[in-house]
DNA sequence: TATTGTTATACTCTATAACTATA
DNA sequence: TATAGTTATAGAGTATAACAATA
């Protein structure tokens, strides 16, 4: 008749590698709530966490065209064409074709953009600090740089 | 007339922090990148992360019901629901009702399960040296247990 | 010929509500 | 009344192929 506190010792102890070792079902499961609670503090300002890491993209200085924003965020060049047509049907980017390759579009923030992406920086940066907040800071920052080099992996 | 090296310069230096160093970001990028490369390595045994993830569950002596098993791993029970059908269907695991709670279903292995569950994990440990190969031992040791306050956070 | 953006389509995943049987 | 599992369904996300314009 097994005994009910060696069941529970050998799952704690013995056995083999579980899940909750498991670097991929970490992130998984890390990343799943990361992005729920960002989708949910985004939705103030008609945002989920794809459409605002779009947006924010193209306020950088750097034009991205949708193509360079696809392979950023590792999304189908065709996902990146709805994300772009709905901020613009709001009046939040607008598309440029490139002089330099008129195939391309450059996608640039309008001031409404900047002005919305700036508002829901801080409402993702108050989310954040609430959902790694058992975090210290210096471990945020380890985190980020060990989750960097998974994120991009040197060719 | 703006110049392109102070341009470069001011992208990558003097900018305000950017998705390159948003945790959350960073955690959906890594997670990607490691789950296509789970999915794509369990092909072979028919598995992907998910259907993966349930069967090893399911070869643990804690002996999950279906309840449990969706709240580790963040699904709605309604999924659990068609991830057990399929393994069952394939003979891979039994839903036995829980003698003291005739309600809840106990989702177990049998030995053809815990057979592909291990040659399964033997796949899914070397596509995870490849995706994570980047990274010393420490490192990802490292990684792991800070992976594990954000995916387990204390109440 | 190859690439950028677009459209269309099918498939998977996710979220929700309602139902049943048990508690 | 509440909970575990199930079913159904709609919406969001993903993957693929084909096409027009441009390189």
């Amino acid at each position: 008749m097994p005994k009910p506190a060696d069941a529970v010792a050998s799952t704690a102890a013995s056995r083999t590698p579980a899940l909750t070792d498991d670097l991929s079902f970490l992130l998984a499961r890390a990343n799943a709530i990361s992005l729920a609670a960002g989708n949910a503090a985004l939705a103030e300002h008609g945002l989920k966490a794809r459409s605002y890491s779009v947006l924010l993209l193209t306020t950088d200085d750097a034009r991205p065209s949708q193509r360079e924003i696809a392979e950023f965020l590792r999304l189908d060049p065709s996902q990146v064409v709805s994300l772009v047509d709905d901020l613009q049907s709001r009046g939040l980017v607008e598309r440029r074709t490139d002089p330099a390759d008129r195939r391309a579009n450059v996608v640039v923030a309008t001031d409404a953009g900047r002005r919305l992406a700036a508002a829901a920086r801080e409402t993702a940066r108050s989310a954040e600090e609430h959902v790694h907040g058992q975090l210290t800071r210096e471990e945020r920052q380890r985190l980020t740089e060990l989750l960097r080099v998974l994120a991009f992996p040197e060719r």
